[in-house]
This record gives C-alpha cells, structure tokens and sequence, in this order.
DNA sequence: GCCGAAGACTAATACGTATTAGCATTCACG
DNA sequence: CGTGAATGCTAATACGTATTAGTCTTCGGC
C-alpha cells in the first residue's frame, strides 16, 4: 500500500481532459467573464474527468491563491465544551453554528492555543489565527490587548458581549443589559417598590458595567438604590444586610448567589416575593440546581451567536461600512419573584 | 486606512535582517540538522527581525508546503450542537477538545458540509475535508458508501463508535457494549433471573447489533431469551407481553422505552424491581426526565473522544501501525432496578 | 484578400512557506 | 601550500490554485 496516493489535482485533470490547468480552474469556478470564455463541449471534458476522479479542490492552495477560506474561527477563552459553564456557552455555539451553516462556513475551534496564566492566548509562538478568514472572540472576559493587537493588525474579527475600545473601538454583538436591567427596575417601582438593592459580583467585566450602570440610569427615582459587592460573602450576611436597610427587592448580578439568597429567606420563615423580591439578571453562568422560576431577563445568547457570525461575514468581506457594533435586546422573563412591598 | 495593510512574510524579515527568505525559514523552524547551520549572530538578527515586526507564519502557505497542518476535522452527522441530543454528544467532544489541545491540535468543525435527504454528506460539491490533516466521524449513523470513499482516498480518518468494514477495515474507537450486555446478563443469571427479555429499538446501527450480540452469547443459559421489537409499540403493549411471557428482567436498548415500562410498571400498582427487573444499555441519546436510578452501564464516551483524537493522529503521521480499532469498556452502574425474581 | 474583432484557450505568475542542492569561505592537517 | 572537510548561507523549486496578459484561430464585412 502506497504511503501517500498523491491526491488528484487540477494539473491531472487537465492531463485527462487534454486542457491546460487554467481552464480547469476556470471551468470550476465558473468563469463566464466577457474575456474568459470556454466552449460548452470543453466544458463538459473537464467535468466529466472531475466526475471520474472525484477530484476536489484543495482548500489550503485555494485559500494560498486567493483571499478567502470559508473558515471563521471560534476563540473561547475557556474550553469551547466545558463541564462546568457549558449550558451557558452552549446556546452561542448553537447560533454560531446555525449560521455558519446557512452561508457555508466551516468552524475552527483554536484548541491549539496555549493556556498561560489560566487563561488561553490568542497571540503566542506558532499563532494559527490567520488559517481562518476571521475570528469570533468568545468569553467572559476577554483581554483588552489581544484585542488592540487584532485591530492593530487589520485581522476581522467580533467579540460576543460588549467590549470597551482597545486601541480603537470594537466590533461586537452584545447583549443590551443596561436597558433590560433599567426595564426590570422600572418594572418594580411600578410594583411600588422604593427600595432598591444592586448586588454586584465584583467583577470588572463589561457586562457587569452595563448592568450597573442600567440600574443606576433608573433607580434614582427611588428613595434608596443601593449598591452592595456580593463576591465572598455568605448569603446570610447578604439577607441580614438588606433587611436592616429596609431593601424590598435586590437586583442580584450572579445567579447563584440569587439562588442562595432566595434559600436563605426562606430557611429564616420568610417568603419570596411576600418579604423579600429578589430579581435575577441574566442566565446562570454555571449550573446552579433550582426550581424557583426567577423574574429577570433572558439573554439572546442563540441569536448573539448568529448575528456575531453575520457581522463577521460582513467585516471579512468588506461589505459592512462603519464599525460594527449591535446590541440586542433582551427578554423580560416574568418569575414568581417579584412582588409588591 | 488601507484595506488590508498586507500581512508581513518572511521575505519582509529576511529584508530587515539582511538574508535570504530560505534562512529565515530556517531559523524559524529550529533546523539544526548537520548540512543546515545557521551561525548565532544572524540567528539573533533574524529573531530580533520577528520580534519587532510581530511576524507569525501563514499557517495556510505552512501546510501546503509541508505536509500537515495540525488541524483536526470532525464531521458530525447530526449538528455539532444539538438542543435535543446534545447530552449525549457533548461528552465526545469534551474529550476531542481535551486531547486535541494536549497534542497542540485545532479542531475544524464541517458546518458547511450540505444535508441532502435530512443527513449531512462527506463528500459533495465543494469538498474540504483536506482543509484538515484528517478526521473524526462522529454520529449514530455513518454512510458505508462515504467510509469506502474515505477507505479509497487513503484519507485518515477515525469513527466513534464500531463500525462494520467498508471497502476495507474501518479505523474506530467504540465502546465494547457487547461485553457490557453480556456482564449484565450474568449479573441477572447471578440474581437468579431464568426468563430474560432484550427489547431492541429495530434501528440496524453497529452499536445496536453488538449489544443483541452481547445478549444472544450471554443468555443461552437462561430459560427463556427473548427479543423484542419495541418501536412504534406503546410500553403498555410492552408491558403486556412481558407479563404474560413471565418475564422477569428486562434489557432495554432504548433509554426512554424503559423510563416508559418503569411508569407503566408503577401504574399497574406493580413495583420495579419487585415485579419486574429492567436494566438500561447506555447513556440516553435524548435528554429523558427521570429520578430512578437504573442499573445498566455507562458508555465511556469522553475516553472515546480521547482516543479517537489519540488513533487519528497516529494514522496520521504514520506510527500506528496496521488498522487501528479499539473497544473501550463501559462501566457497570448498580442502580436500584435489578432484583431478584 | 485584408482587417478588426470575437472566441477559446494557454503561459506565466503570484500566493508564502519548506526543502534541497549547491556555492563560497574558512579551517585542519599532512 | 594543497586538499578535503566543515561551516554558513542562498538560489531554486515545489506545494495547488486563481488570475491576467497574451496568443492563436476563426469569421464577418467590405
């Protein structure tokens, strides 16, 4: 058995249809340019001994000669299929997937990267990014100047989620946290809620930011709007803290502090929404087993997913002018959990 | 700003260091071979030439100039990331990504591969499978034609799950389910069961067959072995049958039918497995609500990954030698479904 | 019968890297 | 001081495709 069977190119094809390799390269591609023309029977040589063959092109020559690849690449800055925070990484790669299927592109996942300092690198050693046409940047948080390297570089490419400038500004489709969060606070002053509790995670993150600074835009009316870092604390001292305050409803960043919370209302014998309304703001980001139906929003992560792959096609191509940069709304989920003070 | 500010190669560096192109190749590459010596100076020229200019090889010209490419591809037959059957697969493809990241691989998903007759198809038009250094199949359900394609071009590829010959042995990395049915027979004939059942699901996939095969080697002992057909039957009807036949243990292939027979058991005020036994033959393919612990085995699937990862990559380069196939064993889970008669 | 214009192709080259044969130069040694 | 070996590098070429400039036929029209 023969190592390698040299795989069939186009030179063989010309051989068999007694053509040069230019015009089987034109005939493949279609060419019916006012100065490129081949003659039907020609034509029909070149498929035929294609047919035979089963001859097909190289990808690799191909992206060499030309400009495009058909590939766009999937950056996760944690493992594309992780145990812990898959369900909530997985609705981006459904949309992501969904689409690139629809124009007909192929994913690249840059497992290859290299994890340094917890964190996978985009820029290192033996960089492969340019083996895709572009790139979708995919992660919680992302480093601002890997980001100024890619635009420095001229490489397409499209963050999932907000990002702030780096080294210019940044193309991305996010998530409009700021306006849902301001309408889940408009939602409980309707209720007649006036004091309002923000509970943060403490990280820096953009969509954190949005998230605040959402609150913050809509909850001046209120008589109180607190804002309280959460990370490292127990969900008691959380609980303790808002009842003292007076707090009726708590705006809680993390999910799974939510779910602590709620728990510890609860375990104390009182009842939410009756003493406590506690609203959730956004998906859980790792799994967090409950059965209270919070009120809060859903994040458009399936349709994120496809409008990321949609701008970058656009970028790719140079077909979208300006920069590209889209925020979708979020969906109001009405829960059990909020209620009237 | 221009379009695209031309990517810096090496002919730019050996410029700005003053060699050739063919040296800075070679400094690049770390040849230190005995008719290739570079003298350290214009190694350090050249080294400082890449570090200023933040060159990084076109990994596109790398591959077709050389032989391989460090990219993976996996062909799922169903999509990557699918909402119904996604449990399942996801296990596969943690351990391809696990493996793949440990050997310095990226993955290159076939989204663009069309689905004609509600199926997607290897080889079509536009083909690209020689994008990747060769493949992973991944699917319930592979097309023999396809493997004898995949067999004749001398393409390395590697199925998950056993596959029958096609054009030739085919490279796999399944799980040995026949041994796994056959251990829980035995674990039934130890309980003392004599009137054993097997209710396949009618599908003629590899992994179905080799769990009947399991059943067949293994109960001949029994009294009573019995098949069954049980699609498009109701577990009532199931249930019937069983009842009157005697039977005492169940072997499920299809998860949801024995989520089904264990309510329909329930129902009829008989208890499962004081009345009956019903022992499951894997993972569910589709997510099935359900709080009873079956007795069965589970499929060793992010090893699978793993090694389908490990097998192609030595097909790929060569070191493994003969046709690679391995069965990985499943893991005997003791639920709460197997009694005594 | 000559000219211009289609028409149908091919030769040549580019894409960016890896590899190999081979050319200078220096060096060791008898 | 002449010879062979070692050293350090470059020229040339291959990889397979896409593109463009250009060549060689026809053929219509006058």
């Amino acid at each position: 058995m023969p190592a390698t069977p040299r795989r069939v190119t186009q030179r063989d094809i010309a051989r068999l249809a007694g053509v040069s390799q230019a015009t089987v390269s034109l005939v493949l591609n279609n060419r019916a340019d006012a100065d490129v023309r081949i003659a039907p029977e020609t034509r029909d040589r070149v498929l035929r001994a294609i047919a035979e063959t089963g001859y097909a092109a190289d990808p690799v020559a191909r992206r060499l000669a030309s400009r495009f690849n058909r590939i766009i690449g999937v950056f996760t800055y944690e493992p594309a299929f992780p145990s812990g925070s898959r369900d909530f990484f997985h609705p981006f790669l459904l949309g992501i997937e969904d689409y690139a299927e629809r124009v007909g592109c192929d994913l690249l996942l840059f497992t290859s990267a290299p994890v340094v300092d917890g964190r996978r690198r985009i820029f290192h050693q033996d960089n492969r990014l340019r083996l895709a046409d572009g790139c979708i940047l995919l992660g919680r948080e992302i480093d601002g100047a890997e980001l100024s390297r890619l635009n420095r570089d001229g490489f397409p490419y499209v963050a999932v989620g907000r990002r702030d400038d780096a080294g210019g500004p940044v193309p991305y489709v996010g998530a409009d946290y700021a306006t849902a969060v301001g309408d889940l606070v408009g939602l409980a002053l309707a209720r007649g809620h006036r004091r309002l509790a923000y509970l943060n995670m403490g990280t820096t993150a953009e969509s954190s930011e949005d998230r605040r600074r959402g609150f913050v835009a809509s909850a001046t009316a209120a008589d109180s709007a607190r804002h309280l870092t959460t990370a490292a604390q127990d969900a008691e001292a959380i609980l303790d803290d808002l009842l003292a305050d007076r707090t009726t409803v708590a705006f809680v960043e993390d999910f799974a502090t939510a779910v602590a919370l709620e728990l510890a209302t609860r375990r104390r014998g009182l009842t939410v929404p009756g003493d406590l309304s506690i609203l959730t703001l956004g998906d859980p980001t790792v799994p967090v087993p409950t059965d209270i139906a919070f009120t809060g929003f859903r994040i458009p992560r399936e349709e994120m997913g496809r409008q990321s792959v949609e701008v970058l096609t656009g970028v790719i191509d140079g077909s979208a002018d300006g920069v590209q940069q889209r925020l979708l709304p979020c969906e109001l989920v009405e829960g059990d959990t909020l209620g009237s003070p």
